[in-house]
DNA sequence: CCTATTCCCATGCTATCCCATAGATTACCA
DNA sequence: TGGTAATCTATGGGATAGCATGGGAATAGG
């Protein structure tokens, strides 16, 4: 799982170091490193390992044989993503098109979501934080049927 | 798996080098080289390893085909295909057909699909890439049962 | 004997590996 | 409890190996 927010540089070869704590999430797996691709709706990368693509992939093939929409889905999709293995020190190099995408220079913040996470320039993700708490506030959103430990109130469980 | 693009020069002697991190995804298998063929609904090739043409083709015969139009699609397929071994550097050289089907010429843009790649002509993938992602973009909540990582809302693995 | 591959070598560029350092946290011991 | 040593994380820079690319030589096939 990917947890909390970490505030990284990003050198002159546009190496970032990964959170050790996201680096441990992965730990489990064969492929020692991350998968990066921008995202549609923010201007900010997501990734996730490469496990949850391969699960992704296999779903999607067999829908894509013989259809037009699913193989295009798979085009925006695998063609997007490029997979970065930690160097011996955990860190990843960053693409001029990743960097572009989501106009990160020599900061970056890393943002739990989960089963994936999100790289942001700082200053973005600061409006965005702050963008989507108004909102939730306004519109006092609430995960409904969802058992929050330590945020719903106590209801046993 | 094959992930991202990558935009490799074809020289006089219409030799192109398969991007490393694809030889990579295929290193396991015992032939080293790719199949290619020209793609049914594009103007480009489509590509993947030997193994998957012949698990291909055992599915194609225990299910004696789900329909005619398909089994003569599969026939099609493996009378176009051509498997194309690695030189000592990692190229492999391209057929007229082939070229000729994709208008390639001087410069080949490798698409990673997951399970299978594409190679384009650099302009005609442009326009690709920008039809595929705005239909996927508009399609993406009709996406049931698929976890897109970073689309959907988080919903755990 | 000629042409078309295939093999081999050379090269520039870039990414990767390896080492070094500093700060912070943790572990250890008195 | 306090102080020190050891460890880990993040960061920076230099050296090295790998990749993409081009051209020539050797080989095979007609």
């Amino acid at each position: 799982m990917f947890l909390s927010t970490f505030h990284n540089r990003i050198d002159k070869k546009a190496r970032v170091s990964v959170p050790s704590a996201f680096r441990l999430a992965l730990a489990g797996e064969a492929f020692q490193g991350v998968v990066l691709f921008r995202s549609y709706r923010h201007d900010a990368l997501e990734g996730c390992g490469l496990v949850r693509m391969q699960q992704l992939s296999q779903r999607l093939d067999q829908l894509a044989a013989f259809s037009d929409e699913q193989e295009q889905l798979a085009t925006s999709i695998f063609a997007d993503a490029e997979a970065l293995s930690f160097d011996s020190e955990g860190r990843v190099t960053l693409s001029d098109r990743l960097r572009a995408h989501a106009g990160l220079e020599e900061e970056a913040v890393f943002v739990g979501q989960g089963a994936t996470f999100q790289i942001w320039q700082p200053k973005l993700f600061e409006q965005h934080l702050a963008k989507a708490r108004d909102r939730a506030k306004a519109q006092k959103l609430s995960l409904a049927g969802i058992n929050l430990p330590g945020l719903n109130p106590a209801t046993g469980g």
